[in-house]
DNA sequence: CTGTGTGCAAACTCTTTGCATAAGT
DNA sequence: ACTTATGCAAAGAGTTTGCACACAG
């Protein structure tokens, strides 16, 4: 049966389907977690811990599978902060992040213009993927 | 004896004492070769291979625990940049990098006034550390 | 001398891989 | 049916840790 009743605006399955991967169970579960809620940064284990929340049992390399896949179809990005893990974004389009130091824990700069000027031109035979901009915060230490 | 016959302008000895560490012979040749260069931005295992080239027998896990030491007190400043390794740069004004993806290099944007405006202001309670600004790089595809 | 730093190897974390089984078309 | 994906567990890379010995003050 289909607990589903509404579909998304923008079916899951068809970009699963667009992005030329099967839409298998794991992958569109994965891709409903990730998508379904506006835009997120992830790890591999946080998304492999809320899909087994969801109920869908899925395996750890499954996640890490799909999230370099869906990544090499443009659905996701990889978000550059430093530290041990690799965190996913959903949000593709040009946006940038706070990091919060010793907590790992990133977020979007929301409703902020942030802009880049005077980017330079990139060495010869080379073209820019992208921009990040991580703002890297700490706790204000109380005097 | 002393194989060094000319000092640094910035008496390298001095800099490691004025971070608070015990200038051993581990952590003034690594500092050597951290800041004799100009600026710089390696992995720990990089700068292993370093020592052990210019015949400082030092381990991997001193060069991790002098990266981190050299870091806390400001020497050197960690890169957010994606993958598994932990570059540190040499450094700590404010600048930014191009980031080659596929090869996991790193270089400084030079000679090129990038500013970011209309950065947002901190959330409640932090401060911004600072700014990084990574312009990931492809090479151009030749058609 | 006394205490901190170093070296080694083992432990740890995150990520990837290989191969048998399961699922999609 | 035929092919591709999944799951498991083991391997791999990078980093950290614990403890005995060595060196700096």
């Amino acid at each position: 049966m289909d607990l589903e009743g509404h579909k998304q605006p923008v079916p899951v399955e068809k970009r699963v389907r667009d992005a030329g991967l099967r839409p298998t169970r794991q992958r569109i579960a994965l891709a409903e977690l990730l998508f379904a809620k506006g835009n997120r940064h992830l790890s591999a284990e946080e998304l492999h811990e809320e899909a087994l929340a969801a109920g869908v049992p899925v395996s750890l390399a499954t996640v890490y599978n799909s999230l370099h896949q869906f990544t090499e179809a443009g659905l996701l990005r990889i978000l550059a902060v430093e530290g041990a893990k690799t965190y996913f974004d959903t949000n593709t389009s040009d946006h940038h992040h706070f990091f919060i130091e010793g907590e790992n824990r990133v977020f979007d700069i929301a409703d902020a213009p942030v802009r880049v000027v005077d980017l330079p031109a990139p060495p010869e035979g080379m073209e820019i993927v992208n921009v990040d901009i991580v703002v890297r915060l700490r706790p204000k230490r109380v005097p």
